[in-house]
DNA sequence: CTAATTAATGCAACCGGTTGCATTAATTAA
DNA sequence: TTAATTAATGCAACCGGTTGCATTAATTAG
């Protein structure tokens, strides 16, 4: 059908090792050999089948993206979304193309992410360290395939590239954001025990407290559901208590708005009384009422991180590892803006 | 470094095609051969290399999506976000991959998309209408390359496949849904006049009016910004009008917010005297006070069908296009819950 | 019992680039 | 003027599967 390298040799009357040369800039070619051969390759339509290329040269210029997707109807997740992005733009500026599968499919005992990597359809691959395993990453570092871990993979003891938010960072930020506004009795609503992230956050924000000498009560830390009324329900209950805090650092907009409810049921103005600030700048914290300040993570820049890592890796080997926290930034909102000359009886 | 098909092939004593004709069930081959290949595959750890099955039999058992993103970094649209995973779930449902790639990227004269069709890195390719042109779909009609468009591409005549939102449909739903909760003047706040989305839901609005006896008026027909401060101010300037109208539907949840926060200014409670339904169901519509209703389109369901489709066409180059409308359906919230028996007199 | 089938497997070409190693012509050094 | 370089290009093998066309052995039909 299409023309190939031959066809193109024969009709500018080379051989196709100078038509290859020329596509690849490499070696020495005349000018005339050059123009002419370039002038039959418009002629022809002639574009180089990337699959005999990869083939031939044993790369694929190709990298793959696993997600962690049980239920695909119901994601909406705007963590992945951005990240995609970014590692799309760094992968294209790198001329990589990038393959997104689902970790959590699979046939057999095999998953996708081992078919694209010892079936050699990619280059490298990016995988959340909620995907990972000691078996996967053994089989990884004894081929020495590159890779990067979204996320701290500090289950593993190994050494690895990884890319994460610092989260312990954005605890403490909130808690400072906070206590700048004149809130002393912090709690803070996490979206679950387990992942790494939750764990962070509450580093992060008992570091704080420590440091600027405020007490860390457990009381005031609870795990929640992912959800408004779970939010709702155990921010009215610390209400109910003998010292109830008077602001709040939530894991996500659902706990957050939980909480704002819970205040206003309560009677208790926000933010004159009391402060919410939620982790991750979605519009909903946006256009709430009041709108609330956020913890802004940078999941673009995550992305782009990571791609950015992977890409050097595959072209060098030998490249040591990484790890690269992103630091959050503060979106201040009406949450949280408390009039501080009062507060601070100036 | 890793096992080929001939050395699975020496270490069982067979040939090479007898491994093939294993590894693909094709052809006839004795119990004792296939156990004896089996086992040295496993032994060998030997995984069959996709670039070389690519290029062998022409096919690369992978489809791209080419998205429309000018500004990546401050992209979040759920509408591609759930494309994505409808796309991906059918794709690896049939042992495709899926490459995702920015069609505004480019390089010299030829975009990502003409670089994986025409380089055959994938057998078939999804894009957007908004992406398309009369020079690419020639091109790709002309080597009956499979694609299917998101979005129906009207602006071009030819015959093509495509899958859709029905917005049309959307339209008369909204209208449909006002008029039973009893409201009567209708607006119309789109989020712009060229998509070809938004001009679909005003059809569906105004034949749902015609048919239903109530006069379309074109004064009732907003083009606005996509942002809350547009939504507010066009709606606050209708309801000063000789005959405001008495609900709005927005064409996303920034005009939605907008037209909520106008109705609040003017003293007008929703839903008592004025509703708001919103396309596309979002937290944001979710977690409102009032909760927003809202025309629910079933992107996950888009995507898959996208998907469904072109594959489909891949394995049957001669197969008749399809076109596909996907309904949309009402998730019914506060700002149209108006107590119907007050409103009918019953 | 011989001829015609069928079963099981091997041979070798092919897919379309890439690249190490010639080869030839042109240029420079001695 | 001849030998040594350098420039420009060709030859042919190779990457790792797939597959049409033998080939041989085993089975069945006549």
């Amino acid at each position: 059908m299409s023309a190939t390298i031959r066809d193109v040799a024969k009709a500018a009357g080379v051989s196709s090792s100078t038509v290859s040369r020329i596509i690849n800039n490499k070696g020495v070619i005349s000018e005339e050999t050059r123009d002419r051969v370039l002038k039959v390759m418009k002629k022809l339509d002639y574009v180089p089948n990337d699959t005999a290329r990869s083939f031939a040269n044993g790369s694929t210029s190709a990298i793959a993206l696993v997600i962690d997707v049980i239920e695909a109807r119901s994601f909406s997740n705007n963590f992945f979304n951005n990240s995609v992005f970014g590692i799309e733009t760094i992968a294209h500026e790198n001329n990589f193309n990038l393959i997104i599968t689902n970790g959590h499919m699979q046939k057999g005992n095999t998953t996708s992410a081992d078919k694209l990597v010892f079936g050699k359809k990619v280059d490298g691959i990016i995988l959340p360290n909620s995907l990972i395993s000691h078996t996967l990453i053994g089989k990884l570092n004894k081929i020495r395939f590159p890779y990067v871990v979204l996320g701290d993979p500090r289950m593993l003891d190994a050494d690895n590239s990884w890319v994460d938010i610092n989260n312990v960072q954005g605890g403490t930020l909130a808690v400072h954001h906070l206590v700048e506004n004149g809130y002393k009795n912090i709690a803070f609503l996490s979206s679950g025990s387990k992942e790494i992230f939750n764990q962070d956050r509450i580093t992060g924000y008992s570091r704080a407290l420590n440091e600027l000498g405020l007490p860390v009560l457990k009381e005031r830390i609870r795990h929640c559901n992912s959800d408004v009324g779970s939010g709702l329900d155990v921010m009215s209950r610390m209400f109910q208590a003998e010292h109830p805090p008077d602001a709040a650092i939530c894991s996500d907009y659902y706990l957050a708005v939980g909480a704002l409810r819970a205040a206003r049921q309560n009677g208790i103005p926000v933010p004159e009384a009391f402060g919410i600030i939620s982790f991750d700048n979605t519009p909903v914290t946006e256009l709430s009422e009041p709108s609330i300040t956020t913890v802004d993570i940078d999941t673009f820049g995550l992305g782009e991180q990571a791609a950015s890592i992977l890409i050097r890796k595959i072209k060098d080997k030998d490249m040591s590892s990484r790890q690269i926290l992103i630091s959050t930034k503060i979106i201040e909102r009406e949450s949280t803006k408390r009039n501080r000359r009062r507060q601070d009886g100036e």
